[in-house]
DNA sequence: CAGTTATTTCGGTAAGTTCAGAATCTAACA
DNA sequence: TGTTAGATTCTGAACTTACCGAAATAACTG
């Protein structure tokens, strides 16, 4: 951390508590902000003596950073260590999450919300249980709206999101669909 | 665990996995499905005794929803015991956790983000990195973006969310600003 | 006000996570 | 093909967080 300007510092900290409230593990989020702000990339050991981790736990967190796809190996002439770098793009790397986390989170809750209708209706108190149902049944629709939402923003190149978001803003605007 | 269907139970242990990886503690998500697919109020010694966990965790975790603002206190006549319910409207507590999340973790990450700028200003340093200038700018941006995201999402009331959502479909194909 | 019941707080413990270092594996190079 | 730098995996220790049960507090009843 020796290494580090007193802003950076202060990001990578701010950074890491942000992920363990998000639940991805400190020192994972740490990597990903100091490579974030890194102008080249970095290779493991020097991660590790940046941010005072051990070297096997920067290999297990950068590995999980490259499931997460927001973090490549790249690598550097006359050097045969693996380097990484972090995707700098903010909105790329937002989509990769948001996809990454409703193939993680969201399908699945789907599925599990489409099988609990199915046995619910199947089961013996059945009507003993509509109230269940329907309470799914409308979690199931919630997170249905929120796919189609996804779709749409999965789809936005990045040159055209502060765009979007304002034109989001004047439709509603607009159309009054919400009146405060 | 017993006195519920295998819907329940299967719904609920999901809902407590779900709320791991998004940083919320296992049992106050699963006290939270138990709330949501409840008819009526209950009350904590019955929660505890569902779940099968401590009644003081209980206790804990209660506060936390409330905390949450999706949680409430009510009372049923003839009994003094405090009783439980969960709002039932989906929408309506997806609003609640957007709305504390973005007070606990963005607007802190906006302010965060606004200082680290104006020190890497006075920095001695100063043009050795204007690049982390830089990332943290966008960084900054997009925030701000989410921010203005979230202030139109916020006040579509319950009926006129998957409207909403249809609507920004039609929007985006027409102008076309998603080509794929 | 004494007795009863509900709720919260708190200290210890269990469970889970993170981490360092050793052992192992891989691949570059002589 | 042997040597070595680098990457990965594994194991046990340190630390963190979640959880329980006991004790204290608060709220109610007669």
């Amino acid at each position: 951390m020796i290494d580090l300007s007193p802003v950076k510092q202060k990001f990578i900290l701010h950074w890491g508590e942000m992920g363990t409230r998000w639940g991805i593990n400190r020192t994972v989020a740490q990597i990903h902000a100091l490579l974030y702000l890194s102008r080249k990339p970095l290779h493991a050991e020097e991660i590790a003596r940046t941010l005072s981790v051990a070297r096997s736990n920067v290999s297990t967190s950068l590995r999980e950073l490259q499931n997460w796809g927001i973090v490549k190996v790249v690598h550097v002439l006359g050097d045969r260590r693996d380097h990484f770098e972090s995707m700098k793009d903010v909105w790329e790397m937002f989509r990769k999450v948001l996809a990454e986390r409703k193939k993680r989170e969201i399908d699945p809750t789907l599925s599990l919300l489409r099988e609990c209708l199915s046995e619910a209706q199947k089961e013996k108190s059945a009507d003993a249980d509509k109230d269940t149902q329907e309470r799914l049944r409308e979690l199931l629709g919630f997170f249905e709206a929120m796919t189609t939402c996804y779709e749409q923003v999965r789809h936005v190149p990045t040159g055209n999101v502060v765009k979007f978001v304002k034109l989001g803003d004047e439709v509603t605007r607009m159309l009054g669909i919400t009146p405060r």
